[in-house]
DNA sequence: TAGATTGTTAATCGATTAACAATC
DNA sequence: TAGATTGTTAATCGATTAACAATC
């Protein structure tokens, strides 16, 4: 029941990817699937899926495979999404209401409790059933409705000291989309949503792909080049 | 000047990061740093800095460190922001929005041309100086605008589709927030931001934190439970 | 039973860390 | 020059893939 010993991060990353894709297979009314056919709709191979799964016990049947329904019940299970989290979000922005107004997120188990922002023209207003409060209220606020979790989407320049306030209340976890990383204690957990550093990403692959085009190019260019002078020799 | 060969992607993944804690050093004025203090503040190891950075030459000099300056417009260089990208957002939801509004994009050279959604209260409608604009003219302003990145923030369903019409108008590049994988050839770069992943993998983390939180206590109890016993006999 | 496919061990591959010679 | 710190090679560690015996 409860995960033996320390799961990897990548091992970790890759379920909900998993999930996902069972969960389109139950749309498509698909009862069962072998490591083999997954692999090839989830392009990784067959031997990594049967080795991630098995981390946390044998969920297949020889000669059979995985049953999908099961299988989907039983990461859910794993990722926690089968409980509920009480979350709120701190900055009514258009990212903090783009989370607030994603339904899917409380069919798994997400609740959103409250929004807070600083600007007192949002406060007051509702955004999908939540009142958009004032950030004195944080504290209380946690407390009363037993929230775990905070999306911070706020500017980097406040982060840090909301952060603080959030730890100091007892909050189990960080959603940070704040450009910056938080300093926060070993038993609060932290997970980045880095945007910016996203599209540079984006950006180094944009470049490399041009670059081996061009280099590409060159190379034809050359070898077509090598061809003319042998025809007129 | 050209990227040597293939660069590990766990490499690419820290650039970024290595860029924003460079710029927050320019901001405090320093102007030099050893691999062991920027290890430090970044909680690496120095080893895995110098590793990294000599993957795109030596940057640093022996006996000195890294001037920071230097480095941070290096880094820009080889993640190809020093550059102007041409960009479009579909989708003008909050997510959209959101983006556009995120100024620091636009000083990293990712010029936000136009936006682009379906709904016809939106069309017209200015965010930042660019107007919203409706599907149909997709692929001429592609074109016309030699738009090289498009963000996708809309749902799923419409995604691949969408996908398919950027792809043909020949588009570089997809930065990928719809909650599904897209199908596109091999010189298109996609980059995904999965929210809903990403919050799966806090959900884990809380609950395996919780986990062990249980565990040692459940751990201490017994301890001190043993010790009473002993204390009897 | 025979065929299929998992669970799991072993082999390979790649990434991180350690160590140190080169050199500023 | 002596001290500091990089660049780079070697050692370690971890993750992925291959292979196959177990078993449905």
């Amino acid at each position: 029941m409860a995960d033996q010993r320390q799961i990897s991060k990548a091992v970790i990353a890759r379920l909900p990817r998993y999930y996902r894709y069972l969960g389109e297979l139950m749309e498509e009314g698909i009862e069962r699937i072998s490591s083999n056919e997954l692999s090839a709709r989830m392009k990784v191979t067959a031997s990594q899926i049967r080795q991630d799964l098995n981390n946390f016990g044998g969920f297949g049947q020889q000669g059979y495979g995985y049953n999908v329904k099961y299988l989907y019940t039983e990461i859910a299970r794993i990722l926690g999404i089968d409980r509920q989290h009480n979350l709120i979000i701190i900055g009514a922005g258009n990212l903090g209401q783009a989370i607030a107004n994603y339904t899917n997120f409380e069919k798994r188990g997400f609740m959103i409790k409250g929004m807070f922002d600083i600007n007192p023209r949002l406060i007051g207003l509702v955004v999908r059933g939540v009142e958009i409060r004032g950030i004195d209220d944080l504290e209380q606020f946690i407390v009363e409705n037993e929230v775990q979790i905070a999306a911070l989407t706020i500017p980097k320049s406040k982060a840090p000291e909301i952060a603080d306030r959030l730890v100091k209340a007892g909050i189990k976890a960080i959603w940070n989309f704040a450009h910056t990383d938080l300093n926060v204690p070993d038993d609060v957990v932290v997970e980045n949503v880095h945007l910016s550093e996203s599209l540079m990403r984006l950006s180094y692959r944009v470049c490399s792909m041009q670059d081996e085009r061009e280099r590409k190019a060159k190379e034809k260019l050359a070898k077509e080049n090598a061809k003319m002078h042998g025809q007129e020799a």
